[in-house]
DNA sequence: CGCCTCTTTTGAAGCGCTTCATTTAAACCA
DNA sequence: TGGTTTAAATGAAGCGCTTCAAAAGAGGCG
């Protein structure tokens, strides 16, 4: 009945609220954006002409005059993975205090839609972009050397440290899983894992192998596996008990669901157990692999902290996009539970 | 030490390919928007023009001067949830369709900051937006009843059903669960789950009730956690064990994880074992719900049919924003499994 | 009261694109 | 070949904002 502002209808400009509020366009750009230039008066004018008319900014065109954006662009492989997941929560902290916004695209294990999320970002003019590919996906961008968004990369190295990145020392964190089976006094160790071909695993397992190799008297395998999926994980368990139980006594599983699978087919074997029999590390810190029945010893990806290292370095970049690709490599950590320590560790 | 275009430095415009090609502007965007109005000779020199010159459009002018945008806006609340990952695959792939893309903001359980993801979206432009809140947490939003940008609710059903929204039928899911056991033989059953305020469960209860009540000789109670997770499930398996084994033979469990959490608690007990003495059901066909030791019959919210018809609906409300809000309710299904079928189900 | 300084406010230019009324070139037909 | 249609290309207007030089207003002081 009334001429109140259509609900919701076309949205006002700022052309609006300053004819509604009596002043130039520019003063209400400044109550919004320089709030101290402005007479507390005329602000407070500006600011109930906004509330009534329900102004909303339009932040394409913001970003279209000011020729900058306030947001990143997160292009993650993978949200069913936790580790992304983390990776996205790190850097989200981190950027909220630089009251920066997260726009987050999900590649879903697909390099083409990796690439098309990478020209979606670019278009969007965002700030700048973290990329989190799944091995090496990168390779498959059409303009791998030379982005012109800023760009950090997260879990995988530019081959020609073109980017800076964030990495985490997967030999290391291999290593680290071998030592602590071998101080156990396991001596007939198995790797358990794959594809070769993805560099995590294959890392994982030079480290593991190294490890060992250093330590007299004690031995490693490796049983390659066709993923590093819970079935994988059952699969590998089903060969292991084929070639007689007894054969190793500890394993080093390359993810926690390969750990999971393995411990499910291997408790299932009556008079056999885990981890007095075979002892067992996962890795990833899967969410579940401490909640699973026997919680699972781990090596631990800082997910949050590479995402918000990543943040940092990325926020560099944007300050300074000439400056020299500066490179980070985050350890893991051991988390020893009930797989290796048995009923020595309880949880919480 | 040419004068190629500096690498990735200043972003070239379409003006500069126009002058690059020898062409009028307006034909610039032709070649990309409309290019059968444009000759074949003169598409291939702007094309190359583009691609020598690493043109990539800017989408924030572009939807500044079309008016309108060609991104969705989804506002999860916890992507540490696989049940709203669903829903973004499935919004995904509906979008994808119609040549959509979709950006994902995290609201990480937080009102405050789904709150303010909302309202980032709405200044993005976005053409339109798919709200999945936790529970009753849009009550928080400043414009509830009205926002400007076309909204679909998923999973929380909008009080004044203002919003076209995709809900699953908890009720009947409660229900289902409940009516397997009593099929199964079992009559003294108990719901875990809680709090009670949060809707879900509620409903999912209420269900539950109402199914056993229908049967004559069959009993429900209620044990109310205080959450969901693993942990209030081996708090609540604690107190069943303190009640006496036997006091129940059935558990309808509020969720896959304290479903859980009570196995792991239960099956500790010497002589005592699922689903031989208690059968459990969980909900939500969480991913570990069948990978677990034993996997556990769940029932099974359709996330990714939500998020696809969710899509559906927020299209049919950008095309036609006066129509009225229509609402779509799905029907969870139930999976039965190890944890009330025992060895009668195998994996795969 | 008048002059000078500092604070506010103004409004036009321009960000990079789409659109569309015009102009120009090509094609067709008698 | 001249006139008419149709196809192609042009370029100015305008999307909603930020910026900034310039104008206007407010104080301050002798």
């Amino acid at each position: 009945m009334t001429d109140t502002p259509p609900h919701g209808r076309t949205k006002p400009s700022m052309a609006d609220v300053a004819a509604h509020a009596g002043v130039a366009l520019g003063t209400v750009s400044n109550t919004l954006n320089n709030p101290e230039k402005v007479r507390e008066a005329t602000r407070r004018k500006v600011l109930s002409s906004i509330a009534e008319l329900g102004f909303v900014r339009n932040d394409a065109a913001r970003s279209l005059a000011a020729g900058n954006s306030t947001s990143v662009g997160l292009v993650l492989a993978d949200l069913g993975n936790s580790f992304f997941v983390d990776i996205a929560r790190g850097a989200e902290r981190a950027l909220r205090r630089h009251k920066m916004d997260v726009l987050i695209v999900n590649s879903d294990v697909d390099p083409d839609r990796e690439v098309h999320n990478l020209e979606l970002l670019d278009r969007s003019r965002v700030a700048g972009i973290i990329l989190a590919p799944l091995d090496t996906a990168l390779a498959k961008s059409p303009h791998p050397e030379n982005r012109a968004t800023p760009t950090v990369l997260v879990n995988f190295e530019s081959p020609s440290l073109a980017y800076p990145g964030v990495t985490v020392d997967e030999r290391h964190g291999g290593a680290l899983a071998a030592s602590h089976l071998i101080a156990l006094g396991r001596r007939r160790l198995l790797f358990v894992g794959g594809p070769r071909f993805l560099t995590a695993v294959n890392q994982r397992w030079e480290g593991a192998e190294q490890a060992t190799a250093a330590h007299p008297g004690a031995s490693i395998e490796i049983l390659e596996t066709r993923g590093v999926n819970i079935r994988h994980g059952r699969d590998a368990g089903r060969q292991i008990l084929a070639r007689g139980p007894g054969t190793y006594d500890a394993i080093v599983a390359a993810s926690d669901l390969v750990a999971i699978g393995l411990i499910q087919i291997l408790n299932e074997v009556p008079g056999f157990s885990v981890p007095s029999d075979i002892a067992i590390t996962g890795y990833d810190n899967n969410h579940f692999a401490s909640e699973s029945a026997i919680p699972i010893s781990t090596v631990s990806q800082p997910g949050e902290e590479m995402g918000a290292v990543a943040a940092d370095l990325l926020l560099e970049r944007i300050a300074d996009p000439a400056a020299a690709a500066r490179s980070v490599t985050l350890e893991p950590r051991l988390l020893p539970r009930t797989s290796t320590l048995g009923e020595m560790w309880r949880r919480d």
